[in-house]
DNA sequence: TTCCGACGGAATTTCGAAAATTTGACACTC
DNA sequence: GAGTGTCAAATTTTCGAAATTCCGTCGGAA
């Protein structure tokens, strides 16, 4: 039961052959999401999509599709689609599922895990140090880097929870925080203590302490989340552009419709 | 917080205006999958969905998409998509998970809904009753219309929980609770003690009683979840056609490719 | 002025056909 | 007979354009 496949989003390796147009694009797309190259809340217009990664349309909506279901994008009637807005409330939320989630997975996984998976967590946990060793990239680069390896750390600690559903909710969590501490953090900030986190979780896995491995990450997790929330309450707010909107599409007209545009039903022809 | 959308997957009212075709297609795809009217693992072909449901390319697509997300169906590189299997350990996942996160999800709607939630509760239950009631209904149509309601009562118990996350994950958990016990069940059968179980949580849950609800509704998801099992062992096990796969398409070819086909890798142009 | 409906540009949704890929079959060699 | 390469049909994926819908604006009537 471990062999466990959803989406490609948590597959750092040699990843599934044969790929589809969508599925480059739904990985493309969702990164860039989760980076914060998109405002929150932003109207995203196909034709923008379609020049920005060279595709045509079915693969961009086939794309956005599937962020919808994942929480990342939402569908507005016949009005096309927008980045899922941020709320701290809903980063409080998040924080919450993902501590009660997270350690319950860790905790399965330490108690059923094998020598595979240990070799998997060594391994990914070596890469993340790596990678944080590394230096004189492009921030931007290094940022998506690490966070790559950050993401597949946690999963490969998890990976031997013996539940699908359980991983499979771990993964839509903790890409939305992800999305949420990079939205309100500006790298490059991988701080040492958070490294030392990483560090005493892995020992407490590999020593088969569960409870000790546990209240690490519940810490680890609550840390992050409240680094997050102190610097949102100090800014603009949630929702008022967070971070840089990096590599944003060229300088579009964009006509962003009056916010709460009147609303009044209109005659119908289809779907009467 | 309350009015959390996701999918329209449990609304039964009125529904959002302005529906696209995709969402349309979304929901009969979704409720056809999840009624058995297709059989487990089976091949999906875009063809004979576009005849099926009366629509182009790109509205099935989209919706089948979607699904993959939620798990529904499988995306086969460029092989088209596939109907989810069922595997009984999966039913104990599922079931596992909906008990944990159902159970914490009528807590605290019980410990923080006010008059709304009460009242959108007896409502919901008033309704699954009344379809009770019904009878002189084609036996589809009544499996359908059962099914529909007693999600939705389910789901009105939840939704004062003030998690959204929470309201998601349980939303994907019934869906595929559902599916199991559709597909193992044969209808009609709705027993007498179910229909006593839902009175007695009901009942729990308006006189604020959260630990006495909490344990009925855990005996009651388990109690589906053992006759789905007991069927399922009786039979000729998960994956090989249980129910009956009503509404079929066309006496088609089928062509169903062997089993595991030798996967030698060919030269490629694309993707490289 | 304010409200209402129609008009036209912009964006989205939908379709149908072209391009690319998979699959099974057939012939050929070893 | 087993293995291998080629070919054509079936199927999926992708594109681009047509149809539909939305949205702001303008003109006219109360």
């Amino acid at each position: 039961m471990n062999n466990f496949e959803w989406g490609p989003t948590l597959r750092v390796g040699p990843a599934k052959a044969h790929k589809t147009l969508t599925e480059e694009t739904l990985a493309r797309l969702r990164r860039d999401i989760v980076s914060g190259a998109f405002e929150a809340g932003q109207k995203v217009k196909s034709e923008d999509l379609k020049k920005r990664y060279q595709v045509g349309t079915s693969p961009i909506r086939e794309a956005l599709f599937q962020l919808v279901s994942e929480g990342l994008v939402r569908s507005d009637g016949q009005r096309g689609f927008r980045v899922a807005e941020l709320r701290q409330e809903e980063l409080l939320d998040i924080t919450d599922w993902r501590a009660r989630l997270e350690c319950e997975a860790l905790r399965r996984a330490i108690a059923t895990g094998d020598m595979e998976w240990e070799a998997r967590a060594v391994a990914a946990f070596h890469r993340l140090k790596r990678v944080e060793g590394q230096s004189g990239l492009d921030p931007t680069e290094a940022a998506d880097l690490w966070e790559d390896h950050h993401r597949a750390f946690h999963f490969a600690l998890y990976s031997a929870c013996g539940s699908p559903w359980l991983l499979r909710f771990c993964e839509l969590l903790i890409q939305h925080g992800e999305r949420y501490r990079r939205a309100y953090i500006t790298y490059p900030r991988i701080s040492s203590s958070i490294a030392a986190e990483h560090q005493a979780i892995m020992d407490a896995a590999m020593a088969r302490d569960a409870e000790k491995a546990a209240d690490l990450l519940e810490t680890h997790i609550r840390h992050a989340a409240d680094l997050a929330l102190a610097h949102a309450t100090g800014r603009p707010g949630p929702g008022a552009s967070p971070a840089k909107a990096r590599r944003a599409s060229g300088p579009k007209s964009e006509r962003e419709p009056t916010q709460e545009a009147a609303r009044k039903p209109r005659t119908r022809q289809r779907n009467a």
